[in-house]
DNA sequence: TCTGGGGTCCTAGGACCC
DNA sequence: TCTGGGGTCCTAGGACCC
């Protein structure tokens, strides 16, 4: 099992169709604009090197990077290179699970798959121009994690024979799947490291954790993860639109009318679809920080603009607060999800 | 330096039913 | 009259990922 990575892929593609940028710290987010409210999408390499990276808001990447190029994001063009990416790798002999706009696992039988992880790697350089990595796992977790160690234009393998000698002393954070808040927890049970993770006690992970996730933390540090590469086509759950304001909206006619053009924004979305939506759920994040939804379910499953705009409406009117807000945001979701 | 946008999955509590 | 226990569904929140 192969896994596909392209590197700094965002900043590639800017890079690509500006040529003079090359060897420059870049910054791609937003508006392109510092002084807005907006976040990193991604850094290039030389940008990296001032301690920005994804996530940090452009503010911050502005001052660790005073010469940084700033740049909009272009979803866009994004998604026609990440198609050319992945029409690239499906002319290979393996089976192509696309995971995200710049990466894909590949699936195959081969005796030699540092030679398959070559092969990719020129091919989708000859196709797109754009440097990769490419990781080598017995399963999903490994070869996602081997990838991080094959960056960058590099090949990794990781599997059952080396994950101990690899992993064992990584702090948790570094399986996939485990963000901070959970390592923090995970450092109240006294468990810091995949080892002690692997060692730890089940039943007391599941006590903290719940009867799915605790045991499962626990076979994500044993190296444990999905064996199976499937080219079946990835179906949407739920399309939603949000917005943060670079204003905080106070007045109640302004948000509601916020609310009223995501709704129609989703409801486009979900008429391309072609399938209706069972429940329109309104996001609000109040100032400072404080994020809540509530939901309400159409009378009956709805393609349509004006019931899916109506109940974006009622969900809205099940808040009675006041205060200052930040952002908004409408989710419709089809039918089939929770089982 | 106040923290994007688009998704997925799991958990816990309450409602509801028998 | 002052109350069981099991199961399922719904909802909102939390965590994670790219």
């Amino acid at each position: 099992m192969l896994h596909v990575d392209l590197d700094q892929f965002i900043a590639a593609v800017e890079v690509a169709r500006r040529p003079e940028l090359r060897g420059k710290p870049v910054v791609v987010g937003g508006a392109g604009d510092p002084t807005r409210r907006a976040v990193v999408a991604t850094a290039s390499y030389e940008a990296r090197e001032f301690g920005v990276h994804s996530g940090m808001p452009l503010r911050m990447a502005k001052k660790k990077c005073p010469d940084a190029v700033f740049l909009p994001s272009d979803a866009a063009a994004y998604e026609e290179v990440s198609a050319h990416v992945m029409e690239v790798l499906r002319e290979l002999p393996v089976v192509v699970e696309v995971l995200g706009w710049d990466e894909a696992f590949l699936g195959a039988r081969t005796d030699d798959p540092e030679a398959l992880a070559d092969t990719a790697r020129r091919a989708v350089k000859a196709g797109t121009g754009l440097e990769c990595s490419v990781g080598i796992g017995d399963n999903k977790l490994r070869a996602k994690l081997a990838t991080g160690f094959a960056k960058p234009a590099g090949v990794y393998r990781l599997t059952r024979d080396n994950w101990v000698e690899v992993m064992a002393a990584r702090p948790v954070t570094a399986l996939w799947g485990i963000g901070a808040r959970t390592a923090a927890k995970l450092a109240g049970l006294g468990v810091g490291t995949v080892e002690e993770l692997a060692r730890a006690d089940p039943e007391v992970l599941a006590g903290r954790f719940g009867p799915a996730m605790g045991p499962h933390f626990r076979r994500l540090a044993l190296g444990a993860g999905d064996p199976v590469v499937t080219a079946t086509p990835w179906v949407a759950k739920s399309r939603s639109r949000e917005t943060t304001f670079q204003q905080d909206l106070t007045d109640p006619d302004e948000i509601r009318d916020q609310v009223r053009l995501l709704a129609r924004r989703v409801a486009e979305d979900v008429r391309a679809e072609g399938r209706p939506a069972v429940r329109v759920v309104v996001k609000v994040r109040f100032v400072p920080f404080f994020t809540y939804t509530r939901g309400v379910a159409p009378a009956e499953p709805t393609a349509d603009v004006e019931p899916i705009e109506a109940a974006a409406v009622a969900a809205l009117a099940r808040f009675d607060d006041t205060r200052a807000v930040r952002l908004l945001g409408v989710r419709a979701e089809f039918a089939g999800g929770r089982s």
